[in-house]
DNA sequence: TATTGCTCAAGTGTTCAACACTTGACAACG
DNA sequence: CGTTGTCAAGTGTTGAACACTTGAGCAATA
């Protein structure tokens, strides 16, 4: 007993999750996750299971997993029978996405007083993190940032449920906003914003974030709407309406998506 | 042309949901999420992947579709290469869900002012419900009412994806709700909170109708949670740890559950 | 005695091949 | 011009198969 005391003491510090035991399921919806949150693969995008599965070398059932899980996240819309696409974000999921955000960074920001410390320095560095990547123009970093300031407000509630929630729906909105081409927008200009939130709430001057908060998201929410309702008459000559999933042809998936995607941040 | 709006007004009514067009995967998951929600399947119950398919008559790939979706609702808990388990709630959990609900019902609330009446008309029904199912002591109809009237509060956010997420999270209450025996609750007692609650936020008195909502759900967690720690003690003589998963014997699944199960109302 | 190593059965993770059914497109037809 | 077959493509579902992990029992060991 008393040596059962050392071992454990010893080895109380060994994470069992360090060891890699994830499920090739997994696995293949995290890298089609990774690929649709990075714009290679665009909303609307269909997804035929069998080509779909050769191209990560699963076999079929395996990569229906995947897709169930992705679909659950509401990364990938099942049209049953007809197929998975990319899901589509319209304006009314982008007004709802928004309202949740208001619901609950706000209601985080007030709960922000008791919390420790260490969200604090997170928040510090995901604001130093979204400066330095608008200096270096790098777009998709400064998105990375931007979301992740904002996810870290989340952790002020200290709710495991309402942070993966938060994330998911983070998630869907990303995906919207990967088909905002870059040259209309310019994020820099919302580093001051973060910096002056990140300072009301050092100082512990809650109402008032909460109220340059709200301004920001409202006002984040009109952009990505304007931008997103440009973007759908983009299409000049064409029919408005194509349905909701575009028949494949006998095309292979294009793993090269290489778009000029992302970047109209909140 | 004109043909075709006589026909599209004669069936125009033909709902496309009637159509028997969900797929098996989803149907046993349907299945399944009753079981666990009516407390037949209790909490820790281990869910062979064999058996449990057989028993519903569908092979082992569609069961395993089932199971991820329900394990991704919370309601199973998978560890790899050991199967999976009806999810236990602990009292983190608890505590986790009750300030969620703090945070969405409340807020419901103070939105109400905007919304139709057809909500209120619901309202009404769930409290009237409650106290008919009360009378006639039928504690497992009482439960879905007093969940139904919350579910109501939070349609006032009139947002698809907050209701979905409540309505998960109310699932995974509900499950946890089950291994309270009834003897040691009387949920009728709540009845005229509900309609007190329904009255205050028909007249309009919205920060009241808070207050007391607020008051409930303490009042609520407090209760549950005292039960659930009376409960963890119950087994007397044995080891109070035996892991995560008991380990199975070879016994098939017991189909039939019979258990005193239900009620603890929020 | 406590630990180690071995074996074995049970069960999960994953793959593969097959078939029924649905869907959309196209051509033949009136 | 609208309707009706026909057909290929793709999904939904099944069943069997095999590799691998896990836990437990049992013997060998120091």
């Amino acid at each position: 007993m008393a040596r059962n005391f050392f071992v454990g003491f010893l080895f109380s510090r060994m994470e069992r999750s360090q060891i890699h035991r994830v499920s090739v399921a997994d696995q293949a919806a995290g890298i089609l996750r990774q690929r649709i949150l990075e714009g290679e693969l665009r909303p609307g995008t269909p997804l035929p299971e069998v080509p779909l599965a050769e191209s990560m070398g699963v076999s079929r059932n395996t990569m229906r997993e995947a897709v169930r899980i992705l679909s659950i996240e509401g990364l990938l819309k099942r049209n049953i029978h007809r197929g998975v696409a990319v899901a589509q974000l319209s304006l009314r999921d982008v007004q709802e996405i928004y309202h949740l955000r208001r619901i609950l960074e706000i209601s985080a920001v007030h709960a922000a007083k008791q919390s420790r410390s260490e969200v604090f320095q997170e928040l510090r560095a995901a604001v130093d993190g979204y400066e330095e990547a608008v200096r270096s123009r790098d777009w998709a970093k400064a998105v990375s940032w931007d979301l992740q300031f904002h996810t870290l407000l989340i952790r002020f509630h200290g709710n495991r449920r309402l942070e993966s929630f938060y994330q998911k729906v983070i998630g869907e909105l990303r995906m919207g906003m990967v088909l905002v081409d870059r040259s209309h927008d310019n994020p820099g200009g919302l580093v001051p914003v973060h910096r002056k939130l990140y300072q009301l709430l050092l100082a512990g001057k809650l109402k008032q974030c909460a109220a340059i908060l709200a301004q920001h998201l409202d006002d984040s929410e009109s952009r990505l709407g304007r931008i997103m309702a440009g973007q759908r008459a983009q299409p000049p000559g064409l029919k408005p309406s194509r349905g909701t999933l575009a028949r494949r042809r006998k095309t292979s998936i294009r793993v090269d998506g290489r778009g000029t995607s992302a970047v109209a941040g909140g």
